[in-house]
DNA sequence: CAGCATCCGATAAGATACTG
DNA sequence: CAGTATCTTATCGGATGCTG
């Protein structure tokens, strides 16, 4: 190892693990991409539609984050009007597993965290 | 539900459940106040030494951020000098689970984004 | 079609100094 | 001890308009 005695839970180097992989995910867009090409390859408008809202840069952004660590791949193809497909690598696609369980903790708990929020905020609100 | 029809892959709904949780553990700090909290109750300069290289007024920002949403309760004590005591609830300490998963996974496949990463790099670096 | 260029506003994060 | 107040910077996400 070259990273020193603990990357592991150091939030400044940014090569600790953990830290590479939540500001990736935790990103607004980067989550949605690989849920939206976990059925398979997706152009960029395609990708556009699925995902809903995103701004053609925003996207693009996302897209080049994500194939730069190596999460999707970006094929040109040589043609008019141009065609580039985005799909998940294999790498990408593992991911699919961390982030599901991550969706079901969320969709399991979510309620108590917004009757959480409510109740915090009902208490400020009485003062 | 009251959330429309599709509150589960909206990265605008703020209640989407995974947009709730990604955007919380997704911060800087509050990943490590979890992992330093799995122990036991802290106070909060045991916190802050803990995590380390946290500012006081983050700190309390993110403490206050996962008290407001219930995954952790802060213990005033009446003395002086103050001691308030942070520890995780139920709630918090149930999401060890989902990020340890996703910290294994971060830890085994870091390697790779990293090296893809340099790949990438050394082509832009090319032209 | 798939983007790039440009500008902008909101927010996160940190440094620093002070207080009940 | 456990914060709060204030200021500054950096980045993110977005809107808009243009192009190979």
């Amino acid at each position: 190892m070259t990273d020193g005695p603990d990357a592991r839970g150091d939030a400044f180097n940014p090569e600790c693990p953990t830290r590479v992989v939540l500001d990736r995910i935790g990103d607004k867009w980067t989550a949605l991409v690989i849920g939206a090409l976990e059925g398979g390859s997706l152009r960029f408008n395609e990708l556009r539609a699925r995902v809903g809202g995103v701004a053609p840069k925003v996207l693009t952004q996302t897209l080049r984050a994500m194939e730069r660590d190596g999460l999707l791949t970006r094929t040109v193809h040589a043609q008019v009007p141009p065609r580039v497909d985005y799909e998940l690598t294999d790498l990408g696609a593992s991911l699919t597993g961390p982030i599901g369980i991550l969706t079901d903790w969320a969709e399991t708990h979510v309620g108590g965290i917004l009757a959480s929020r409510a109740a915090y905020d009902e208490q400020a609100d009485a003062r």
